[in-house]
DNA sequence: GTGATCACG
DNA sequence: ACGTACGTGATCACC
């Protein structure tokens, strides 16, 4: 068997993983993105082939001799960004902690090394693979030279492998003639000029007929095309240079000893420690060190003797703060955890003498002897916790979110990672994905390992994050909202909502019956029955068998969304047809039947009201999404008839009334909008007027819905193509309304470029109540990512802190209703809306409460007015 | 698991 | 020239 050696093409794989994988830092804030891509392939290519040398190769940043070709031509590349600048030197020093052999050579880009070892050792009898994502490197193929260009897909990375044979399959040339055609069609990439004009299409024509540019140039007069001919004829020196460029050296001159490519163990102690401060650690595994030190598990007990828990509970009291995780699953309490300090850590089990009961009255006395807790996602544990007093409680999560709202989950592992400056096993790592329960009976010894590390970062944690919140300018926020929101959340999730669960299947079959109809109808105007349900078949079907004139078309496809649809439904009956259907499905499946799946015995629906989801601040409701029941269509309006409060009881609903432009009035003084608002006055009108120039009495309901399209392409962070789209004018057509716009509230658009300015000084903006969000893409050199960060600028403070009005308004509405031993309760929040389920005897009391919280919730420059409404249902509150 | 679509604010 | 409104979650098809 013929030995194997790998060359990998240093700043092509690098550069590759730099753009392929989303930012990554570890927590002094070094970008490790690409060294980390870069390992991640390097270690999958290893391992499918276990060589015996590998080499990397590296450009020298000092000019080589075909960049000085090229400057004279057309510039300089374009520099390469600060962020994977950095991480060049240190994917270098950890490869020569792996002992892993590098080449770099002043004069030599990294593909002439490749080449060139790659031509010497497959003559010396090696089989060569040369790792790059620069197609340029086809060239070298052979039979025993592999390419393998990788391609991150959808995360996993695939690997495409070229022999010399496969390079003809893929591209009906020879690796050589990849040469020729990089001369006609050039290489932006790689700052190939090429001859203008010509394409892959016509490159490929020429070379397949021609074999090289020389002899297509001489049979120029030949060449199909006449537009190609002019521009070869025009462009030779061109596509001569080009070739020069794309030629590949593979007669460097360079000692390559073979030998000092040798692969040996690359798990050293240096690599060890480098990985270790890059904070990869699914890739310490690898090395045969242990991954953590031991020496925090070694604290960690299991308690299953009741004296000793007994004992524990005891100590516990005479701390001043814990760290508490209570485990439950399903409702079952399983045990809890309870850090005391940094080296008592125990997992309490409820079983034997142990019971539920036991460790619920326990842990609920320590919680009376007014000891502060500290503990990871408090809202969940607030069935089986007895909480006097909210301030005695630390919820590291929610203080995780606050510093950083932009992350998926609040893990404790990444919490050590982030707050105490160490690494730990992740939850997969030791319970694969057991569910609490699960993992009791299978892997107890690893469950005690995860709530013992809980228990211990809730503790040890607290502190970090206090100081960071204060530093952060987010420690009221914390604790006059966030904290004690946790209470209401828990209190509107017991209570849950009652729903008719026969109307509702009634509804459903309604639906089915128009559903079965609309089928019929579609599948004989398009002549066959397909599944109208995948954008794919219905595209093909409408776009491709029928026709019809397409719009947009999507990655995979054409589109088949309803704002392209809806410039169809005129014209072609099956087209109005398939949207009455859409909309009928969503509304059978996401809601007939899918609310239907959430009834729970007591005929409520409990929805989860999640605190750590959203970027800027509001909360979230899944299982079910109780946030985006219908209401703009009638039909689908109807569904808020089986949302019924219970006997003796009715809804009592208050909205407020555009706060998010009310925020935007206090926020940017404009006198105006101000003025108009105090005096109640009709905003979209008043703006209409305006930007119109037309008297307030004579503005048309057009030009009233166009300025309110305005007034909400304010708020989401304006641009023009996305106002034209919404109007379905065009952009010159939006340019000129936003320009009016601010012409008109010229305060608002000095408030919105100021918001863009120090959201780019600081990185992060900042609500009234100093919520946090970072915006990272404002610093990005890629224009869409960076006009995206601008537009979140000018958003996340309004939206943000009409979030954070709102959330104070829940508090004091559910305080006020538990402190003055009422029945009635808040149940739902959409966002600028309460509901209440109110007693009869309740319901001016209940009215009372929600004015006077709700107004008095913020005090801004604006009043904040609300809508309130009563009903026998859901739907009837409008 | 991801993308397309569509429900809400 | 780039290709876009801000913030969510559920369902379905399809790999």
């Amino acid at each position: 068997m013929k030995e194997k050696i790998v060359l990998i093409d240093g700043h092509s794989i690098l550069n590759r993983a730099f753009y392929g994988i989303p930012d990554l830092t570890n927590s002094s804030g070094f970008h490790t993105n690409a060294i980390y891509g870069f390992l991640n392939i390097m270690f999958k290519i290893l391992s499918e082939e276990a060589p015996q040398y590998l080499t990397v190769a590296f450009d020298v940043s000092a000019p080589t001799f075909r960049h000085e070709l090229f400057k004279e031509y057309k510039g300089t590349r374009k520099p390469m960004p600060q962020e994977l600048r950095e991480q060049v030197p240190v994917i270098k020093d950890l490869l020569k902690a792996m002992r892993i052999n590098i080449i770099e050579k002043a004069g030599y880009e990294a593909d002439d090394l490749l080449g060139t070892i790659s031509k010497q050792s497959s003559k010396q009898g090696f089989e060569v693979s040369v790792i790059s994502g620069d197609r340029d490197l086809l060239q070298l193929a052979e039979e025993d030279i592999k390419i393998r260009i990788p391609k991150t897909k959808r995360g996993t990375t695939e690997i495409e492998d070229y022999n010399a044979k496969d390079v003809l399959e893929a591209y009906q040339v020879t690796p050589l003639q990849i040469i020729e055609l990089k001369a006609l069609m050039g290489d932006t990439a790689d700052n190939i000029p090429g001859v203008p004009g010509i394409g892959e299409k016509t490159a490929t024509k020429i070379i397949v007929e021609y074999g090289n540019i020389e002899n297509a140039f001489a049979h120029a007069d030949e060449i199909k095309p006449n537009k190609a001919r002019e521009a070869l004829m025009e462009n030779y020196d061109k596509a001569r240079l080009s070739k020069t460029l794309a030629t590949i050296d593979i007669n460097c001159d360079i000692q390559y000893s073979i030998e000092n490519a040798k692969l040996g163990n690359i798990y050293t102690d240096q690599a060890y420690q480098m990985f270790k401060e890059l904070e990869f650690k699914n890739l310490l595994n690898r090395f045969d060190a242990p991954v953590n030190d031991n020496t925090l598990e070694e604290v960690f007990k299991t308690i299953t003797m009741l004296d000793e828990a007994e004992n524990i509970m005891n100590q516990a009291k005479k701390c001043d703060r814990i760290g508490i995780q209570m485990i439950v699953d399903k409702e079952r309490l399983i045990g809890t955890s309870i850090a005391l300090s940094e080296t008592q850590v125990y997992f309490i089990v409820a079983e034997g003498f142990i019971t539920t009961e036991y460790i619920a009255d326990r842990v609920n006395e320590i919680l009376n002897s007014s000891i502060s807790i500290s503990t990871i996602g408090l809202k969940e544990q607030l069935r089986i916790l007895q909480i006097s007093d909210i301030n005695q409680c630390f919820d590291v999560e929610i203080g995780a979110y606050l510093l950083n709202p932009m992350n998926p989950i609040y893990p404790y592992s990444d919490l050590a990672k982030e707050y105490l400056g160490f690494i730990l096993p992740e939850r997969e790592e030791l319970l694969g994905k057991l569910s609490y329960l699960d993992a009791y009976e299978q892997k107890p010894q690893e469950l005690s390992k995860v709530v013992c590390y809980m228990s211990y970062v809730a503790l040890m944690s607290a502190g970090v994050i206090e100081d960071r919140l204060k530093a952060a300018g987010e420690w009221d926020l914390f604790k006059k909202i966030e904290m004690p929101l946790i209470v209401t959340l828990h209190d509107m999730e017991t209570t849950g909502i009652a729903v008719e669960k026969d109307e509702l299947k009634e509804y459903g079959n309604q639906l089915s019956v128009r559903i079965i109809e609309l089928e019929k109808q579609i599948y004989q105007l398009s002549g066959e029955e397909f599944n109208i349900n995948s954008p794919k078949q219905l595209g093909e079907i409408l776009f491709g068998k029928l026709g019809l004139p397409n719009g947009k078309k999507t990655k995979t496809g054409y589109s088949t969304a309803a704002d392209v649809l809806e410039k169809l439904e005129a014209d072609y009956e099956i087209v109005a047809l398939i949207l009455e259907y859409r909309q009928l499905t969503k509304l059978k499946s996401t809601y007939a039947d899918g609310l239907a799946n959430y009834i729970e015995a007591d005929g409520r629906i409990h929805s989860n009201f999640n605190q750590t989801i959203t970027a800027t601040g509001r909360i979230s409701s899944t299982e079910p999404n109780l946030q985006n029941i219908p209401i703009r269509m009638e039909l689908g309006r109807l569904i808020r008839k089986v949302f019924i409060p219970k006997e003796d009881y009715v809804f009592v609903d208050a909205d407020y009334s555009q706060i998010e432009l009310r925020v935007l009035a206090h926020f940017s003084g404009d006198k105006k909008l101000i003025q108009a608002y105090r005096e109640e006055q009709d905003i979209h009108k008043i703006t209409a007027s305006e930007v119109f120039h037309t008297p307030l009495e004579e503005v048309t309901s057009l030009q009233r819905r166009n300025a309110k399209a305005v007034n909400f392409g304010i708020v989401y962070g304006i641009s023009s193509f996305g106002l034209s789209q919404d109007l379905s004018i065009s952009r010159k057509e939006a340019s000129e309304y936003i320009e009016k716009y601010f012409e008109t509230y010229p305060r608002v658009k000095e408030f919105l470029d100021e918001a863009v300015m120090k959201a780019k000084q600081e990185g992060y903006s900042t609500t009234i109540f100093g919520r946090i969000r970072p915006i990272p893409e404002l610093k990005s050199s890629n224009f869409m990512q960076r006009s995206f960060g601008e537009r979140v600028a000018m958003n996340a403070p309004i939206q943000g802190t009409a979030a954070d009005i709102i959330k104070i308004a829940m508090i004091r509405v559910n305080d006020r209703l538990k402190s003055e031993s009422m029945k009635s309760k808040l149940i739902l929040q959409v966002h600028d809306e309460l509901l209440i389920e109110a007693h009869k005897d309740e319901i001016d009391k209940v009215k009372e409460i929600l004015n006077c919280e709700m107004h008095g919730a913020a005090n801004l420059l604006v009043p904040l007015e609300i809508d309130m409404s009563t009903g026998n249902n859901w739907y009837e509150t409008k």
